[in-house]
DNA sequence: CCGATACTGAACCATATAGTTCAGTATAGG
DNA sequence: CCTATACTGAACTATATGGTTCAGTATCGG
């Protein structure tokens, strides 16, 4: 699956507290990688790399404005990792509601034996 | 925040093939290390650590049954996870509205000028 | 045009991670 | 009791990751 693939590569990426404290910053709204590297005390190099694997994860959109590199939040990331999750729950669920059933069968089924 | 850095480590967990896979399969019905260890292709020690961090992730339970090792789903890292995503999604959604709000408002004081 | 600013890419380094093998320990079954 | 099974822990290896510095390139402001 090639949606899965991109999930579990979105998944790494939210799974570092640098990127999850940056995504957190642009919630706020946009920045350039110098105002994202500033506070994490990290180098422009050092925050560019995070920023190139946030994007790669759909979480983050950035253009060059200039000189500055312009980022922020992109919905797409966010929305296939929360699809992935809530899929999961859904089947569970599904799952656990098909196991108890079971469980009740069993139980009349001994009731009926006595 | 405890609860953030915790959210940290599951979607760091997640983000791994081996593990997303199993979780999958987990995702089916419960399982020995074993079990888990063979279609991945690999030792029971290195679907061991898997395991372990899939449970320091609180995504997966495991206990001891003789001398097998029983692993099945626990919902509360997916849980978690997935309350961050949605509050972040939340968070972000209000914002564009308040920016929505203000290119309005902007475009009114435009016209009124005119 | 000049200097400062903002980024970019390459090269490098230290540590973490994903996997292995090997040598146990404990339980299951005959 | 004996053997096979199922795991566990320690030690080791190779590669990936997170960070750095340094040497560019491109744009901004005067």
């Amino acid at each position: 699956m090639v949606q899965y693939r991109k999930t579990e590569e979105t998944f790494a990426a939210l799974g570092d507290p640098v990127r999850m404290a940056t995504l957190e910053r642009l919630g706020e709204g946009g920045a350039s990688i110098s105002e994202l590297a500033e506070p994490a005390g990290m180098s422009l190099t050092g925050m560019k790399k995070h920023i190139r694997i946030l994007e790669e994860a759909n979480l983050v959109r950035t253009e060059k404005r200039g000189r500055t590199r312009w980022c922020e939040i992109s919905s797409e990331g966010f929305d296939e990792a929360a699809f992935w999750l809530d899929e999961f729950r859904r089947r569970r669920h599904k799952q656990l509601n098909r196991l108890e059933e079971v469980i009740e069968r069993k139980k009349r089924e001994k009731r009926n034996e006595k």
